[in-house]
Formats: C-alpha cells, structure tokens, sequence
DNA sequence: AATGAATGAGGTTTCATTCAT
DNA sequence: CATGAATGAAACCTCATTCAT
C-alpha cells in the first residue's frame, strides 16, 4: 500500500479519536489501532503526536475551507456569496462531525501550537466575511460607510454566531444546511444592511 | 485555617490551571502548588480531579449568571435588557479570563460529565435571551410574530455571536465591554427588528 | 466515656475491619469512623496500626483459649475432654467469625509480627492437644506408646483438621458446633485408638 | 525474548513477592525487579495486579492439582490411591513454598474474587478425597454406609488435616513427605475404617 | 479528653516513544 | 516496509501518622 494511502487512514484515525476525546486524552494506541497499523509506522510516517494532530488540523481546516471557496461563486452579489458559503459550511460540518470536533472545541483547547493552527484558519474565513460586508457596502453605497474596525466586529461576530449554529445543527439533525443558512441570513443580513445605511442602535434610556 | 476558605483557594488555584492547560493536561500536583497546601488535602475536600473541574465549572458558571443577572432590570424595555446583559457579559468574561476559558474552551472538550454542566448552563443563557426576543416582538406588535423554533435559532446565533465577541476582546484589550456590547446590538438589533416586522431574507437568482 | 470502654470499642471495630478486610487492605478511617471516634483518639489509646492489630491479635486469642478452657473439665476422660473442647471451639468460633477470620485467616498473611502471635496461640492449643493424646495412651495401657515426635505430628493433623471443620461449619451455618465436634471425633478418635494399640497403617503393593 | 517466557519470568516473580508478602503488601515495583523488566511490560502482558495475582493463583493450582493426579494411579486400592496423592502433595508444597504461601495464605486473605479462585481449586481436591473415601467403603461392604453430609466433613477434615501439616512439615525440614504421609494415614484411615465398618464415637457421661 | 486540619511517602496505572529485527 | 518488545516519566490517588487547639 502506498504511502499517501497509509497516511491518510492515519489521519483519518486521528481525526476520529482526537474529536472525540481531544488530545490529551486521545492515545496513540488507539489511534494506530483504529488506523489498522502499527504504531512504529505512525511515528515513521507521521513523527509525532504533536506533529499528527497539527497534520490534522490543516487537514481539516483546508479541507474546510475548500468546502466553503467551492461552494461561493465570485461574480454573484455580496448576500449570495455569503448565503452561498455557510450553505457550504453547514452542509460540510454536518458531514464531518469529528473533523469539526478537532477544529471547534479540541484543538482550541489544546494549547498554544494548535491554536495557532485553528485561530490562523479562523481568521482566513473572517478575512472572507470582511470582504463580504465590504463589498456589501460598496453595492449599497459606492463607498464603504463602516470603520474598519467596526467591520472586524461585525465579521467575528457573524462566524461565530454561524459556529454556535453549526453545533446546534449538528445536535439536532432535524435542522438542515439550508435551514440554518436561512437563519443566520435573517439574523444577520438586515442588520448589516441597516448599519450600511448609517442606521445605529443607541442606548435607550433606562428609567 | 478554615475549611471554606481552603477550599475557595483551591477552586481559584483549580479554575486558573484548568483554563489555561485544560482538563487532561493540568495535574493536580500544579494545582496543589499553586493553592499553597499539599495533594492529599484537596483530595480530601475536593475528592477526585473530576469533582474538582466540576466543582469549577459550577461554580463559574454560577457567577457568569450572577453577573448578568445583577446587571439587567426587569423593568425596562427588552432592548435595554439585552444590551445591559450583553455589557454585564462582556464586562464579567474580560475580568475572569480564567473562569471563561475554562466555561467556554476546556469543559467543552473534556467529555461528557463536563460537557453536560456547561450545556445547562448555555440553555439558561439562551432561554433568557429567548425571552427577550419574545419579549421584544410582543413589544414591537403585541402579538409573536416568530415560531418557536425561528427563535430558538435566533437565540442560538446571538448567543454564539456574544461568546465570539467575548474571545475577540479579551484577546485584543482595547476593545471595551460597551464596544463589544454596542456591536452586537448594532449587528443583532435591527436584524431581530426587520424580522420581527415580517421581513425575510430570500435566496436571490444566482446567475 | 471511661477509657477501658472506649479501648474496647476501638478493639471490636478493629477486629472487624481487620477480619473482613485483611491487615493492610484495612484503613484506620474506617476502623475509627466505625469505632465513632477520632483517628487521633485511636492513636492516642493504641499507638500505631501495628499495635492496634497486634492487640486485636491477642484478644482474640486469648478469647478464644478462654472458651475452649472453660468448655473442658480436667476430671473427666481424655475423650470426653476433646470432645468438650472441640464443642467450644466451634461453639467459639461460630459465634465470632470476625474474630476467626483474624486468627485464621488474617493473622497469618501479616507478616512476622502477627504470624508469631498467633502461631504461639496455635501451639497452646496443640500442646493441649498433645498432652490429651498422651493422656489418652496413659488411660489406654499406663505407658505412652506413642513417640513424642509422632504425637506433634497427630496434634498438629488434628487441630488442622478442627480449623478446616470451623470454616466449613461456618460457611454452612445449618452445621452446628455439636455436629462439626461428632464429625471430628469420629474421624479422630478410632484412628488415635487403633494407633495406640500400636496398630500401624502401612503401605500397600502398588501392582 | 519471546512473550511466554518473560510471563513466566514474572509469574514467578509474582508467585515469590506474593507468597512472602501478601497481596496487598507486595508492590508492583518489586515484582517488576525481581522479573528482571520494567513496571510497564508487566501491566502490558498481565494487565494488572489483580489479573496478575489471578494467574498466579490458577498457576500454582493447577501445577498443584496436576502434581498430585501424577502421583495417584487409578487401578488400585482405594488407601494407596490416597496414600500416593498424600505422598504427592506433601513433595509439591516443600518443593514450591511460595506456590503454597499463595494458595493457602495470601489467596485466602486477599478478598472476594482471589477466595473464588482457590476454593474452587480445594474443591476439586475435596472431591477427589470424597471419592476415595466412597470407594473405599464400598470395597469394604460392596455399599455405602456412611450419608453424603458425613462424607463431606470427612473430606473436609481430611484435607484440613493435610494442609496443616503440609506447613508444619515445611517450617521444620526435617520432616519428609513420606513421613507427613504416614502420619496422615494413621491418623485418618484408622478413624475411617472404624466408620465404615459402622462403629460411632458416642459422648462419654460427664460425670 | 478529644479533634479538625494537614502531609510525606508510596501505591497502581498509563502513555509517548524507541530499538532490533 | 513493518513490527513485537520494551521503557522513562509522570499521572491520579490513598494512607498512616502528627500537630495545634
């Protein structure tokens, strides 16, 4: 069997048992065992723990991240692309329940290395969203209205409400892609367009 | 010196090294050090690694609730609840870096005992916040215009949205609990009020 | 609480712990929750775990000597002696299976400290034994037959074959001691009778 | 080295720190050394201390068991047959003390699941001296005399009786198996013979 | 007379990792 | 190419024992 064969049932392993036990508790033993290998030959190929579960993450985030360019066509307008790319989101966590795992709740816990794993593919999938909102802006008015920073908000807050969902969608299965990229859309479309006309919610008076 | 206090010194100790290496990876050895007292005697008050992260978790948890609780009055008009909720929120994750790592990163990937502590109380957060999107649309016409099931999303998405915006400002400090907080009721706001007006976002022709 | 009593306490929770435990799988904890005093107290009053199971040890020991003692009158025949004291063993040792565990079973698997307690205990009782027998042979033909060496070996097969008989009668609680002393008699005495007429078992030809 | 061979290094190892300590005291550590590997080869091949005090005791039974069937040929008479096996029993436990140690000191104390083990092992052996006894007194009287409850406390008193002199032989060295033997038959079979035949020890009157 | 508070030492077990073949 | 054999290090946990009050 081939190399690139072996190693991708390796990685397969390894995403399953690191989503579900994380990686501390995740043994090698287990690993190699659901991998259908010894685990000499995970260390020839792969090096180490450290080194398999960081191979696992790009593996995954790419492989998320490839999901989502594949789903978003460029010459669409703004609230297509992004409708399109948490369709593609949606559908590819929901079918990659332990690749999510690794790259939501364990690697983020893992400590520093891997969290620079999770955190740089993260911030590519906020980059996209800036540019979205962006480009939104412009559609509307030509020029964009909101201050950079305000963007970088908006966009952090827009992926992770998009991740809660994601868990909630997973948990129960009764809830499609579509369905949930029609909430986050309802969620998030208006007030976005609301800002971009310059609409801003202020703080009410409590008495 | 007293029980209690021991104890409150070895939860601080417990919820500082669980946040920042996790529950696999801190030993109790660390925690015992750094609460100034010997291994045996937080077995002996605390009884296993187990119940002390659970410990933690409760204890944690109870005072994010608290927090939030104690900043919003019931007497004021559902917006007003939320952006004081979400301040109070903002305010209490930055000051408690190490309680929030540990609520929101580490019982997470720690399996299910822990997993199921931090659910119940994302629910209690999230049934709030349900309560105020209601609350807000009897308001806004005196009668729900929303399903039950539209909401529960919704809540779903402003909760995760929060908890995104939370690890973005406390990662970057120069983002203030009210910038945070003004940025989710900019983002949240007027898309739950577009919503609960009737309109909806809709899939636009792709071509 | 006077201390004799409160010594008494400690002793009867130690021998049952000790008993059904075993002398290192018993913890002190319990041995002093049980007594419904302090560790410390037992510490005070006993020294040390050693102590305590050594004094447990002799307790018992001298307990159940007492018993078989006053079961026995000395004017009466060699055989209605036995017969007298094999009753009170098993009367005894019914009545405080603790007890016996600790001298039969416990006791033994201690280590040299405790082994020497109780194979001195053993031997008061083989020598009683032995000093029945030689009375028997006296009473049979007015001169021991018996080579002394012979006769140990007789008492130590007998006393054995006693112990063998408490457990069993024990563990079957519808034997009762006098049934467990006929049982011993019978497989006893006629083989002591015939050898003090000086009949010999020999070896048959194998072919 | 081989896997069979090094289990059987630490089964001796084990056998030898378990017979001299007792379960509970004797450490892993030391039996690891004594074996000549490290601690965690041990746990790899015999999974833990209680599997490995488990296969301790199922070796040494069954190597007792075994000798003493060796020793017993079928085709004779019914006092040779026990003859054989007593001779048998008594050159196995002075050649293996720690073997005996095992099975007749520290399995017994050790709890609920190593008991198991070795009264099913003293079972066998019962049965084997209730057989012999059945069949010795049918070549007496051609029938069975005596009832299967008395039967059975014969045996068990038998057997008890072999066992203390099994250790009373071993301490003092200069008694020889066969010599254990004899004592043993004279003791039992005269006292059996008599049964069979029908006469009943009775209680002598006291006074 | 009695105890709540505290610990040093040592136990079993697991795991990532390497070597010789 | 692949593995059976092996281990150093460290984890969780328990226990007999003491001290200050």
């Amino acid at each position: 069997m081939p190399r690139a064969e072996r190693e991708r049932q390796m990685m397969d392993a390894g995403v399953r048992v690191f989503g579900e036990r994380g990686y501390r508790a995740a043994s090698m033993d287990e690993i190699a065992e659901l991998a259908g290998v010894s685990k000499p030959l995970v260390y020839l190929y792969l090096n180490s723990k450290e080194d398999l579960f960081t191979a696992c993450i790009r593996r995954e985030s790419a492989a998320l991240i490839a999901a989502v360019r594949a789903g978003v066509r460029v010459d669409v307008p703004a609230d297509r692309q992004l409708w399109d790319g948490l369709t593609a989101f949606f559908a590819h966590t929901a079918e990659h329940p332990d690749g999510w795992a690794v790259l939501h709740s364990q690697a983020r816990s893992g400590g520093d290395p891997f969290v620079a794993e999770v955190v740089a593919m993260r911030e590519e999938i906020v980059a996209f969203v800036t540019s979205l909102i962006a480009a939104a802006a412009r559609e509307a008015h030509g020029d964009p209205e909101l201050a950079e920073r305000e963007v970088a908000g908006l966009a952090q807050a827009l992926v992770g409400a998009a991740e809660a969902l994601a868990g909630w969608a997973n948990g129960d299965d009764s809830v499609s892609a579509r369905e949930a990229a029609a909430t986050m859309m309802n969620f998030a479309w208006a007030g976005l367009g609301n800002l971009m006309a310059g609409a801003r919610w202020s703080v009410p008076d409590a008495s």
